[in-house]
DNA sequence: GAAAAAATCCAAAGCGCTTTGGAGAGGCAA
DNA sequence: TTGCCTCTCCAAAGCGCTTTGGATTTTTTC
């Protein structure tokens, strides 16, 4: 069928009896080239199939045309999920542009190290920086290195600029709170994501300052932090439920505990909504969307504070990318607001 | 702190006084260097943290260390969280062995094409398939190609062979309709995946045979195919239940619209297991794992065929691994049986 | 002790691309 | 015509590694 031989830069400059600095010039645009040479050399390549080899390019610039995530394995999920849909977003946005993913599973303490080879190598043209703790150490490391790098989130208390693009989870929170309290709701419980985390570490500010700003005391017995499954959700529940004076509502960090909670309540024989009310955090995973809805109709299941993961994933990526051609440019921060979106789930309180 | 020059191997051989050649077939292990000179090469290279280019490596080699996962978004997932737990557990494989993996998203209509750049590129070593439908046309493209592939699942009517790991769907699925056929179910429901889609489609077959046993003919009405999300659940049981004559059981393909069906079941006030007898294809995925489970209690919620797509992962990197080391091996074939976990959520159906 | 064999090591040729530092060819003014 | 641009294009030097095809030294064998 197609030709069998490999077509070089070597080859393509023969057949075409130019030198092979002026086939690559004018297939990289260069301006010191005719178009009409140029024009004569773009269609033998297309007409002789030549795509430059990726190494040898990779080899001679230095640039990898690869991004890299690499991503830790936390001690209940293996892959957060949330981590799927901002890669699907990201992923979109890289091969618009022609780039790869390099995708390196390793735990936190050894993302350090790994940064430092990445960049050593020039494995990568730059990297996304997933699950910033507060005071990351990554990012002294990062811009030491020289290495672009965008931090999906926040590390506060770290001494240096850098890029990142974050939702604001403090605002979203302290009103989620509010809106609750509003409701006429006092015993409200947190079930939070693991607070070392600088998102669950701002959540928690959020909802703190509500309380705060109500007059209530924040009871122990009410909050909750660790990884975002669904089991959580449901264990945290029937723990609560089973206190003395428990809560009459919920404010949690993802859908996914979200359902554990509807779950367990189910369990007990409770209603969201008109026995306990819920508030989630929304990133719009994929796979509940389009709908965790109440049926037919429009009306969100769940009340909720909305932002898209993927839409986020995006962002990060475009910001990378411009990062990368333009390295010498001042960090850039983008904060989006959630979405507050009311569906069934939130109620004033029984009385009684 | 470190040294800020690069050292490559020109600059090691020269601090060794040694050759180029000498000191790269000590590293790589060859026999021709004794063990003295080999051990004070490797101590030299650690001491001066000399790590060899990967792109200079792969433009010499023609290997990149790289192995390539394309996955489509399909319409309603952005990326199956299915996905991600599998490539959680290759990418551990992957790293304990020195690769990394490419991700690249693109429609399934793209990935052909896909392929055959990537492996005229050289800019992956191996590929996985994901998603292989009846007929797959990938494999032909691949077995073309020469580049080492291993399939996850498996494509009929594919007129060669290949190297694929796949779970015994048919039988999973015949023995859970039968379990529930023997319960005394007779109406019985499959809200099966894509079944374009091979193993939904042999998740059918098993289905179907056990009713064909059973003396039942199909009821379309109770027939469901599509992406395996939580709404599908919620809204093929909304609308079986509706039906004059609907379902006392249903048989499921993951345990996220499981989890749609129990909020449909609840919101009819219907409990799972009394009322509708559920069992679901448990891919022991991360974030719902560790227990969607009843309580405290050991006993898992969902009576499931059990098979974790995680150990798939680990065990469809393996099998490539192999392969890449070994091209010219026959291809090998991998079924696993799914477990059998009797849980809460099935019992004979209701009197009347 | 010499020849053969084995053990070490090396110089240099790629791998396929980018890029530096010109060179040749027209066009224009003088 | 000569001199000086501007336009096009090129030869060759890397980028850092692997690997071929010896060369040199050491060990073994008779």
């Amino acid at each position: 069928m197609t030709a069998p031989k490999t077509v070089n830069l070597k080859t393509l400059s023969q057949a075409l009896g130019l030198s092979q600095t002026t086939v690559s010039r004018a297939l990289n645009g260069f301006p010191e080239v005719s178009e009409k040479t140029r024009a004569r050399v773009v269609e033998a390549a297309k007409r002789l199939n030549y795509r430059p080899s990726p190494s040898a390019a990779s080899l001679a610039t230095g640039k990898s045309r690869l991004i890299g995530h690499v991503v830790s394995l936390s001690e209940h999920i293996m892959i957060n999920p949330h981590f799927a849909d901002f890669i699907a977003g990201a992923g979109e946005v890289y091969a618009q542009s022609g780039y790869d993913i390099l995708l390196r599973l390793a735990p936190l303490s050894e993302q350090e190290r790994i940064y430092v080879n990445l960049a050593q190598d020039q494995r990568v043209d730059g990297v996304v920086v997933h699950g910033p703790l507060t005071g990351d150490s990554r990012i002294g490391i990062l811009n030491g290195l020289g290495l672009p790098f965008v931090v999906h989130g926040r590390c506060d208390d770290v001494g240096e600029d850098y890029s990142w693009m974050d939702v604001n989870n403090r605002r979203a929170f302290h009103r989620a709170t509010r809106f609750l309290i509003e409701l006429g709701h006092r015993r409200i419980a947190l079930v939070n994501g693991l607070e070392a985390m600088n998102f669950a570490h701002r959540r928690r500010q959020g909802y703190d300052l509500a309380l705060e700003e109500a007059g209530i005391a924040p009871d122990p017995a009410l909050l909750f932090s660790a990884d975002m499954v669904e089991p959580y959700g449901y264990n945290a529940t029937r723990e609560m439920m089973a206190l003395a004076d428990p809560p009459t509502a919920i404010v949690v960090a993802s859908v996914l505990p979200a359902i554990g909670i509807t779950r367990a309540l189910a369990d007990l024989g409770l209603r969201p909504g008109e026995d306990v009310s819920i508030i989630t955090f929304d990133d719009c995973l994929s796979f509940l969307q389009a709908g965790y809805r109440g049926g037919a109709r429009d009306i969100p299941y769940f009340t909720s504070m909305r932002s898209s993961i993927r839409d986020a994933g995006k962002r990060v990526a475009q910001m990378l990318l411009e990062r990368i051609d333009n390295p010498s440019a001042s960090p850039e921060h983008e904060l989006w607001e959630a979405d507050f979106v009311i569906g069934q789930t939130t109620a004033p309180p029984r009385q009684g």
